[in-house]
DNA sequence: TATGAATGAGAATTCATTCAT
DNA sequence: TATGAATGAATTCTCATTCAT
């Protein structure tokens, strides 16, 4: 048993020692070296718990997101649940202050993971679809009980999508945003995708 | 002279055969050899016009968002241009259409130049950068005006660049879209965005 | 304890093939695939251990030029010491016979050493400078005690030496030479060096 | 006629071009791009007139010896001649100012020729053979009328080149020297070889 | 389990030489 | 004769993975 413990113990050591190398030095720049000095095991050892560098990095990037997944709830219309706004605002809220905290977490999935090969983009492209649906199943509910205008839940759901991540990205890159700050930027990422640009009474 | 367009030519169609390969295979997959078997060319002659693989895609990619960056123009608020909104919806669907147009341009762009290095993420971003400031400087004259409603106008330019970004994407990764499904595509943006998901009147 | 061993002596190993080779073909013309193949081992295996053509050479050259080194004493006036012609016989016939005995040294550091580059020649250079040095202080030494002629100390050492190296080159050269031919050969050089080709009493 | 004229001159000047460029960085640091530069002719006219680049070093090398060549003469024991150290310090003489006044034929001939290959070594081995027999059939002459000590001339003939090539490239090394330098090193390097280091009466 | 020496396929790049114009 | 674009063999070096201890 305690073998066991042990044995999770180095795989979660060299996990986190591969996700620190990964984040900083991206996919191929980081080297089977660079993630055993980090963790301070021998070559050997290391295929002993993953079986290859591509496999890791799979490994990252599967707990990175269902971490990510773990901070999004599902929007709830129960009479006692908050309003939907701040529901929405309160994921945001959770997904955003994850990436700050753990500035790897954002490198891999902003940066890192991409471009690597057709697997991770799948993998990235299946928990981007997922949320989308999350988004589009309360759009629908949304515009059922009239709240929301109508619109295209898919589309819409990608725009949400990208506007947060966008927005995410350059303010991760800007460099590490004071909590006043957070606050303002995803009040005004809701704001802009409920209200929109226009004034009311706009003409179109 | 004819010499002259020889040459160019010949530069020209590595450039294409390099931008189908890394296209396809993406930049560490690729290799100069798959360039040079596209190319039809032998392994010397593609040192005789770039440098390295890192100098071709350099190339590549700065092509690539000046061809992008000749689809948007800016904002006119004179009497005889047509609407901003008009404008707008202009503008994205140059862009769409470029990208239909050419699948290479939008596996570079969405894909392939993600996590390659430093300098190619600098060249990205400095290119989002220049249009998100030009977004930025249409939505302050906006709200100027009058037209438009209060907001931060950097983090709105970047929603709106990764709404239609990831848009895009998505809409690019299903298939080749119809032009009436692209006309609908961009309407929904741009609808979207403008007027946002709340119903007038909505309570927040 | 054992794995160190064995680790230098494969390291011992890569050195000696890689020396028969550059002594056999010329730095230029001898490739690292080359050496492997006399080594023996694999591609990687030789990077292991040495980082690079150029760095192997170089550890070659200078472990070449300090077994030549080992093999010269200074030259002693103690009065138990053997007379000092002797003592400069005895240097001269152990480097002679290093080099019969190890035909790669000497083609090594008459051959292949020569016109490689800026490095090596330094290299070359410098051990020369030492052992003129060396001479030269000899020389001054017999010049006070009157045992010597006068002369210009550097003029007159490098003047030994090339007479030495040309004498030795020309004999290597030619096959290898009996133990009688050697001593006949040392005796010829210095009998030539200390007595000049003057008869006494000449006039010039 | 004035055709083949041009076509020697061409000839000459790629071949000053390109000793320049072997002397400045050796046989095989030197590439044709160096060269043809150098000449200002195109790549295709370069192998016109020479048939390669080990070809173009080897007419270099040839002429480089014939000219040295030029400058030695048999030593003439005629009554009217001088008297054969004049002659042979006249040799020397001649030969070392060639030296200094075009430092490209040193260069070459004691650096840049060695260690390229069999050939070129062959070629400097014949030269320094054909000098030597010179040098030793005089030594025989000389000892034959009693002018100079009994020895074995071919041993002493290499004895000698050996001595005036090494001081000869240290002199060279150390930078330009003064005639007077150059007297003065040719004084001493006969005298060295003419008497010897040991003092008249020496006991050995 | 742990180790780390060994492996070798694979990649980028160079440059002497050729040849069509 | 002159040109210079094109060629491709050859070479060095890297690094993910294996395997004997």
């Amino acid at each position: 048993m305690e073998e066991k413990v042990a044995k999770r113990e180095r795989e979660g050591a060299i996990l986190r020692a591969a996700k620190k190398i990964f984040a900083e030095q991206g996919y191929h720049e980081a080297s089977i070296d660079d993630i055993i000095k980090e963790a301070d095991i021998a070559r050997g050892t290391f295929y002993l718990y993953y079986s290859g560098k591509r496999t890791i990095f799979a490994a990252i990037l599967n707990l990175t997101l269902e971490e990510v997944n773990r901070n999004i709830a599902a929007i709830s219309l129960d009479s006692g649940a908050p309003s939907p706004v701040d529901q929405v605002k309160a994921n945001v809220r959770r997904v955003f202050n994850l990436l700050i905290a753990d500035r790897h977490i954002a490198d891999i999935l902003f940066v890192r993971a991409l471009g690597i090969d057709a697997e991770a983009m799948e993998t990235l492209n299946a928990f981007y679809k997922k949320t989308a649906d999350l988004l589009a199943r309360a759009l629908t509910q949304g515009m059922t009980i009239g709240l929301l205008n109508k619109c295209d839940p898919q589309i819409a759901a990608y725009s949400i999508i990208g506007s947060v991540k966008e927005v995410f990205l350059q303010v991760i890159l800007a460099g590490e945003p004071s909590p006043q700050k957070i606050d303002a930027v995803i009040d005004e990422i809701i704001r802009v995708n409920l209200y929109g640009f226009y004034t009311r009474g706009g003409l179109i």
